[in-house]
DNA sequence: TGCCAGGCCTTCC
DNA sequence: GGAAGGCATGGC
């Protein structure tokens, strides 16, 4: 099958896909092969060309380009937000080219449920578990690959074989987020279209989700750039480099991101987790 | 063994 | 509105 090419400018792939914000995407040989939408795609990145080859081949730049976020102007955004201080400047300098995925609302609400007190490889086992219980299978090059289930697939699993799927403590809150959508209380489509600040809220009203994981709802499926999740890691950076490493609560520093870090905060977020969790800042 | 992981829920004040 | 404790599970 043939590969095709998309041209591309201030983009990573490697830190796009490892910085923490997806969890599906497996590195084999050169290349990253995930699934998007209906499809298996294997990509790789050579200077600034994407070679792409896909279980379907349909419409494939455009899905790609919707995906990584390709129509964005990221020489644009970074030029901007190295301005903001010396430690954001270093760490983006360090990770130029990292995007923000738009991925699967759903899967992205679900797998963010998972993430709550948890570790990344253990969500990823979690996330892929459920994929091939409940998901459709494609396949590509004799390999078999699921797709992340639809809610409608979802519908009649019970807690306890979300339990089986190792989410532990988390089985409750999934079945009760699938359900409401099930059952119509929730729209997910007319959810995406709302204001940050309903979309938020709306999100924060799921089982499950928090101020923390909505956040990251809100950056790696729905491209809200102005929110800044604070995990355990961004906690501990941000103390030190805002906070002259004493204590400061949550709230203390969402302040100083909202302040300092405004409607880049998101981008700036990120670039700092993937920096200390690679022990680079 | 005890602590930690992309926190949140419940209970109590 | 905020503080404290519990929570599944695997890796170190």
């Amino acid at each position: 099958m043939k590969e095709i090419q998309l041209k591309v400018d201030c983009f990573n792939l490697k830190y796009t896909l490892e910085c923490g914000q997806c969890f599906r995407w497996k590195k084999e040989e050169q290349y990253y092969v995930g699934v998007i939408k209906d499809r298996v795609i294997k990509i790789r990145q050579d200077k600034d060309m994407l070679y792409i080859i896909g279980s379907n081949m349909d419409n494939i730049k455009n899905v790609i380009t919707e995906y990584f976020n390709l129509d964005t102007d990221y020489n644009e955004i970074e030029k901007r937000i190295i301005l903001v201080d010396e430690n954001v400047k270093r760490a983006v300098s360090n990770t130029t080219g990292l995007r923000f995925l738009k991925q699967d609302f759903f899967e992205t609400i679900i797998s963010y449920i998972i993430s709550a007190n948890n570790n990344i490889p253990r969500i990823s086992k979690s996330v892929n578990e459920i994929s091939k219980r409940y998901g459709t299978k494609v396949e590509l090059d004799g390999e078999e690959y699921y797709l992340f289930p639809t809610p409608e697939q979802l519908k009649n699993v019970r807690v306890e074989d979300y339990r089986q799927c190792g989410v532990g403590f988390r089985d409750k809150y999934i079945y009760d987020t699938v359900q409401k959508i099930v059952n119509k209380e929730i729209d997910l489509d007319k959810m995406y279209e709302e204001d940050t600040q309903t979309l938020k809220k709306e999100l924060l009203a799921l089982m499950g989700v928090g101020p923390k994981v909505a956040d990251c709802i809100l950056l790696f499926s729905c491209s809200r750039f102005e929110v800044f999740p604070i995990d355990t890691w961004i906690e501990k950076i941000m103390r030190k480099l805002y906070f002259d490493n004493k204590e400061a609560t949550k709230k203390q520093i969402q302040h100083y991101a909202d302040e300092n870090f405004k409607s880049d905060a998101g981008i700036i977020q990120q670039h700092l987790f993937y920096n200390i969790r690679e022990g680079m800042i």
